[in-house]
RNA sequence: GGCGGCGUAGCCAAGUGGCCAAGGCGGAGGUCUGCAAAACCUCUAUUCAGCGGUUCGAAUCCGCUCGCCGCCUCCA
């Protein structure tokens, strides 16, 4: 597998740490900054603790975030429940002479990491003449940043050895993801305007106070814009992921997201994700029609060669630094493969046995892009008395009774359903799946 | 100003030196069909923002021009 690694600038051959028998074992560790200015601003705004607002946006992330089906880190720790962890990881920066403390605040000293501004590409001299905010006069380079800030009135605080204060910006991720993943780790992500200075800061309080290497592979994705329109509350384009849910199949949406490469921006379009819907619908009418479709006899002439080249082209764009747009690709091509199956199978032609396996290859590619994993697709088996409307209109056909049989197509629309007629027999979905 | 990215068909989007430039949506024609829908088949970029250059050969490498975007220290 290669991946893209901001670090290099180039798609390097990715080689774990300590490598799983087959495949990888990941440990996922997704942390939270459950303290900082923005949160405490709020919480004087609403006149509740500071810990109370962060506890509330973190439970409405993660319904959110199951929502669409994100799953949740295998860990997922608080930075607030991390403060002795990084007060010990400042107090080491200090004993290496790569921090001081000034008035209860201790900086990171830039200079006596030479190594800082690697990751992004900058150099220091640059950075100094870009400077637009106004220099602290108390530390010793203007480019030094924060490890420990010191309280002020009105903020939540715990004890350190520099006096009361709270953990500075970039501290947290340092000290959590060492405490869960060791000094050196494989992959650390993030989107690409964390780069500097977030993760930039995070190797210099990290490789400084270790002088191991911190994440090998630093991937970082890109933005989704909102077009030319800005995102304004008084406009009421506001995207919220409850918002969006509402409208758009949670599948459709990833469909969308996976066709772009993780690299590039993406616009976000209410027409593009209905577009993706459309196209989500080849797979779950395959889903359909090939667990319905009747005929056909056992040992079948399996297309294995075509299948699995299909099967290995998704992996090669997979393991090609995650090309989902081209994996994608793989996938539609398999699923009309598979719809000439479908037909065979109606024909009698044999192809049983090779259309369940393609069926499953698909479902499990789709499975590793987190698709397909919400139950039946197309809504499932329909009710009884859909079923009855769907035999009473079979029997009108039957005797040729188009218009009763409309009508009864009708209203089983009017209830929430389609009923289609495919050359296996009636197709029944739930309305828009 | 510094660093970096992008500009591929009507729309979206892969492809980064050499088979016919993936795939999706949309569109056109056809097969099937009571109708509708679906599926399948065929077609829909002699061309990759523009101009030069390197090369036997470039969307892919180099230079310039135009257009768009991100980052450039208390926002994690």
């Amino acid at each position: 597998m290669r991946i893209y690694n901001t670090l290099t600038r180039k798609k390097e051959d990715f080689v774990p740490l300590s490598p799983g028998y087959k495949g990888y074992q990941v440990r996922f560790v997704k942390n939270f900054t459950d303290v900082d200015d923005k949160i405490i601003r709020r919480a004087n705004a609403e006149g509740v603790p500071a810990l109370e607002v962060s506890e509330r946006y973190i439970r409405e992330f993660g319904a959110d975030m199951a929502a669409i089906g994100v799953r949740p880190g295998d860990v997922e720790p608080k930075a607030t429940e991390h403060i002795p962890e990084m007060v010990a990881l400042i107090e080491r920066l200090i004993a290496r002479g790569l921090a001081y403390a000034v008035d209860g605040d201790v900086y990171f000293e830039i200079r006596r990491f030479p190594p800082y501004g690697r990751l992004s590409g900058k150099n220091l001299d640059e950075l100094l003449a870009g400077a637009r905010v106004e220099v602290d006069e108390r530390k010793r380079d203007p480019r030094d940043f924060a490890l420990w800030k010191a309280a002020k009135p009105g903020e939540p605080a715990w004890p350190s050895p520099w006096g009361a204060g709270r953990p500075g910006w970039h501290i947290e991720c340092s000290a959590m993801s060492m405490r869960y993943l060791g000094e050196s780790f494989d992959v650390h992500g993030g989107g690409e305007d964390l780069v500097f200075p977030h993760h930039e800061c995070e190797i210099a309080q990290s490789e400084g106070a270790t002088g191991a290497p911190f994440a090998r592979y630093w991937i970082h994705n890109g933005f989704v814009n909102l077009g030319a329109e800005k995102m304004s509350k008084s406009l009421r384009n506001t995207l919220t992921i409850r918002d969006i849910v509402r409208r758009h199949d949670p599948d459709a949406l990833r469909l969308w997201m996976l066709g772009t490469h993780y690299r590039n921006p993406i616009e976000w379009s209410e027409e593009r994700v209905r577009e993706a819907a459309r196209a989500l619908g080849r797979f779950t009418r395959l889903f359909h029609d090939a667990g319905t479709s009747k005929g056909g006899s056992p040992a079948p002439a399996a297309p294995a060669g075509e299948l699995r080249v299909l099967v290995e082209r998704f992996d090669a764009a997979m393991d090609d630094d995650f090309n989902t747009p081209q994996a994608l690709g793989a996938m539609f091509d398999l699923s009309r493969a598979l719809y000439e199956l479908v037909d065979r199978a109606r024909a009698g032609a044999g192809a049983r046995d090779a259309l369940a396996a393609g069926v499953g290859a698909l479902r499990r590619l789709g499975g590793a892009l987190g698709l397909f994993e919400r139950g039946p697709a197309d809504g499932g088996p329909p009710p009884p008395e859909i079923e009855r409307l769907v035999a009473e209109r079979g029997a009108a056909r039957t005797r040729r009774d188009w218009k009763r049989s409309d009508e009864l197509r009708d209203e089983i629309q009017r209830r929430g359903w389609t009923v289609e007629d495919t050359p296996g027999g009636p197709r029944v979905t739930r309305k828009g799946a």
